[in-house]
DNA sequence: ATAAACAAGATTGTCGACAATCTTGCGGTG
DNA sequence: CACCGCAAGATTGTCGACAATCTTGTTTAT
């Protein structure tokens, strides 16, 4: 289920991904002021662990840092989470393509295999299926790519901002059946081995998401 | 002419600007380990400044580092660079997609200014242009897109390592005369607001220049 | 009363030392 | 002769203390 499963090895390690855990549900709020004396207290470690897990955030774009001043998480507004997904589709989109060149009939199996299970769960409404099995699902195709640059950028930097404004704008909406079909349409894509349209279709996915986003937006203004 | 000087205000700072330098010019060289020891007596620094300019270096996938072992230089590969090239037409494309729609009008003129003095140069086979005339061409584009997360992807990561590669493979090739013509195309489209072109021509401009990278790849084995 | 200048406090940046881990070469054992 | 284990050396990871910078509240001069 869980693909990379990163593994803590140092202090530094567990101290970022407790921070990042912490910030992408909100456990700490979004625009906090990050002090260094203050978490390592609370982390009962030493602040040079806590700076590199600070900094390792600020490469991830989940704070900001300003040099003798200090790191604040970031502020989420509509306008980040728009941007976010244009670069997502950008990005998901060359993913789909390349993953139709490169992935082998072996893992194309398996994604029509996940595809199949997953077709029983929308059928019986199980809503497990949007939070983990569409992640399964964006995360096969992206390894897929086999580029490594672009599985990096969104698998250690977009994904968890994305997480973030799911969490805490409460996107966990519908959209189970119909973004399931346009699951299978780009599976189908890949199969033929037929990038332009993988692109295309992965392309168009990302932007329903989009507007399904911004439509929400509206209203709760 | 440089847009973003990025200055230096902490000792990290100079320590990472300097090791980029050294590191994308060839001076250390790709695969190089990277001893936290000896570069701090080198640049007479503490450690812990050299530290953090390794990770701030990670963080553009400039080095790899690997826990309780040390960091070292990226090998470079022409798989690699297809890979740079693969992300890179990915990105700039929604770029040039965004920047006709986002650019202001005295962008736009400025733009079209840039091109009529390179016009000259081209003409007078001034091969100045190559280096850092397409750069900033390019620059302009990608911070008229006014994604945030676009424009640091690029600027702060991508662009390094193309450089990198460029710098020492030797690949300071012509391409002069016809890749200006794409500009004035490119350009063309966002004046006319039409963000479809746009994207469309950015990506071939880009994949003219993979498949002109490739072909001399292949001359040189 | 407003604004500039200063001082006290707090926070970040840098340093050298110690602890934990990995690498390397030697010696023992099958 | 090959392989495993172990010890010495070197390298990275972590720590607490000091230095440099920013923030804040008060004072002072216009």
């Amino acid at each position: 289920m869980d693909f990379f499963q990163e593994q803590a090895v140092t202090s530094s390690d567990k101290a970022f991904f407790r921070l990042r855990k912490e910030i992408v549900e909100g456990v700490i709020p979004s625009s906090t002021k990050l002090s260094e004396t203050e978490l390592s207290t609370k982390y009962q470690v030493s602040r040079a662990v806590v700076r590199e897990a600070i900094n390792r955030l600020e490469a991830c774009n989940i704070v900001e840092r300003k040099a003798n001043v200090g790191a604040r998480v970031v502020s989420l507004s509509p306008e980040g989470l728009i941007e976010l997904y244009q670069v997502r589709e950008s990005l998901e989109g060359m993913a789909a393509r390349l993953a139709a060149q490169h992935m082998t009939a072996q893992e194309i199996t398996e994604l029509n295999a996940l595809l199949n299970s997953q077709s029983d769960e929308v059928k019986n409404a199980e809503l497990y299926y949007q939070e983990a099995g569409d992640l399964d699902f964006h995360y096969r195709i992206i390894l897929g790519s086999k580029n490594s640059h672009l599985i990096s950028m969104l698998v250690n930097g977009l994904y968890h901002l994305v997480r973030m404004y799911r969490v805490q704008l409460g996107m966990a909406g519908p959209r189970v059946t119909s973004a399931f079909d346009e699951h299978k349409h780009i599976v189908q894509a890949i199969s033929n081995r037929d990038p332009e349209l993988a692109e295309m279709l992965m392309r168009r996915h990302i932007t329903y998401s989009k507007n399904n986003i911004e439509a929400k937006l509206q209203n709760s203004l």
